[in-house]
RNA sequence: UCCGCGGUAGCUCAAUGGUGGAGCGUCCGGCUGUUAACCGGAAGGUUGUAGGUUCGAGCCCUACCCGCGGAGCCA
């Protein structure tokens, strides 16, 4: 018989087909007999009446667990009362695959320590389903706006010599003889290279951080899309950066519907989501701040709670530009107006979710950029090949980093960015 | 690394320093439309670990372990 999956049942009003899935949940009321089957595209309710189907339909019934595997064979029927709008009239269990053992994960609530040290099994819940179907639609979006832009995927290593923007903590690890490899902790050197040989490029990978963050917005591995541009300066930048934004947050709410719904996400605050988004300079940032009452000296980089604060101003992303250059990477291009600061930008979003985007203008110039490497102790000989893309054909060009797992845990309205990802690596958490 | 909160049945949580309970899950029974079904019954415990105070400690004290949240750092 043709395979059926639940979410074209609606296709299938009348007549009798065959499903695959696991037993989601069982019921009984004496002789009416529910199996609520689940096989990732959906869930629907089979029902058969003791005496209207062969006993031996309902001995097998009897031995049925929460998460057995199974197919069913029944006649499609639609029904107001059910979630889905279609139930099944259960003629036959034609194969069951394997009865579950006793299923941990019940369908009362849990704590997120029991969830997490069985996220294999969590991810057949429903609510995981729905993040990872976003979250899905999201990489989707994402690789679909840049390649419709005619951007070129380059893909940057993973293993690296040394550290790209020299302050924070990897991962290392031994590499042969050539002594100490490093995991990435971002793509954006290499984009820059990239940059130069096919204009408009982006690399899409996951990254690593060996920092001991402990915080809802922390991951020890994550995924990052960083676009490079040849050619745009920083206005370019957020020029694209909001464009960006826009399309992924709309596409989600075009195509994510019913897993928003799931979610329980208000999606009011998402309809915003088009530009232009408020642009404001860390100057302005720093005078809202003030104006709270909160106590920041400028100078410093914008913290969690400055972010929200800061945010909170606005109903949509808010792009901040031109910080403290002391407090950004040595590769950002000093504004020329004020030599203080850096053409860097930082988008963050709304509803306390923080810094999203990461981005700049890179600096061009090979003296300047000299300076600046040798103002950071940077080990210069490291950095050789990125200071030929200065003496061969430099050109202004701008790139930002889009961390994935924010961007997520930001749409679906989520507490925390461990559920974003399928297997989350924290400090304290390696496995499954 | 620092600060704060927590650890009791398989799970989620109660329990004034005085006999450790409930709901869910499991098992048994009942129910002809259940939607985290419901009703009745049963099994299920070295209260994170090690000390201490006390006539008596899940509760108070000390140390340690583990987890969660935050700071710093960042996407």
């Amino acid at each position: 018989m043709e395979k059926t999956y639940i979410q074209d049942l609606h296709r299938h009003a009348g007549e009798e087909v065959q499903l695959q899935g696991w037993v989601s949940n069982i019921r009984s009321s004496g002789k009416v007999k529910f199996i609520v089957l689940r096989d990732g595209t959906g869930l629907v309710q089979g029902v058969m009446v003791k005496g209207q189907v062969p006993d031996s339909l309902i001995e097998k019934f009897e031995t049925l667990t929460q998460e057995s595997s199974l197919s069913i064979k029944g006649k499609v029927r639609k029904d107001d009362r059910a979630p889905g709008g279609f139930e099944l009239d259960l003629t036959d269990i034609p194969h069951i695959y394997n009865i579950a053992h006793e299923y941990p994960i019940t369908h009362k609530e849990h704590g997120i320590e029991f969830l997490a040290d069985r996220r294999h099994l969590w991810l057949r819940s429903s609510r995981q389903h729905a993040i990872m179907r976003v979250r899905h639609r999201i990489i989707k979006t994402i690789r679909d706006f840049f390649d419709n832009r005619g951007f070129t995927l380059i893909d940057s290593p993973i293993l690296t010599p040394a550290a790209c923007e020299g302050t924070s903590t990897l991962f290392e690890t031994d590499y042969f003889d050539l002594g100490k490899a490093y995991l990435s902790q971002s793509g954006q050197l290499y984009g820059e290279a990239s940059a130069m040989a096919f204009g408009k490029i982006y690399c899409f990978g996951p990254t690593f951080r060996a920092e001991k963050s402990k915080t809802r917005r922390h991951l020890t591995e994550f995924w990052m899309v960083e676009p490079e541009v040849a050619f745009n300066d920083l206005e370019d930048d957020m020029d694209l950066a909001e464009e960006f934004l826009e399309c992924i947050v709309q596409t989600v709410l075009q195509n994510c519907g019913p897993e928003l719904k799931v979610l329980e996400r208000d999606t009011t605050k998402l309809q915003n989501v088009k530009k232009p988004f408020p642009r404001i300079t860390y100057d302005e940032a720093a005078k809202i701040l003030h104006d709270k009452g909160l106590p920041f000296e400028w100078g410093s980089d914008l913290g969690g709670t400055d972010e929200t604060v800061v945010s909170e101003q606005f109903d949509r992303p808010v792009m901040v530009h031109r910080y403290p250059s002391e407090v950004k990477a040595f590769y950002m291009k000093r504004d020329p107006q004020n030599p203080k600061l850096a053409l860097a930008v930082d988008v963050l979003a709304p509803e306390g979710y923080g810094e999203i985007i990461g981005g700049s203008q890179r600096e061009d110039d090979l003296d300047a950029l000299l300076t600046r490497i040798k103002e950071q102790h940077l080990p210069e000989s490291a950095f050789e090949w990125y200071l030929d893309l200065r003496r061969f054909g430099s050109v202004p060009h701008a790139g930002f980093g889009l961390g994935v797992e924010r961007t997520v845990s930001w749409i679906c309205g989520l507490e925390h960015v461990r559920e974003t990802i399928p297997f989350p690596r924290m400090i304290y958490r390696l496995t499954p």
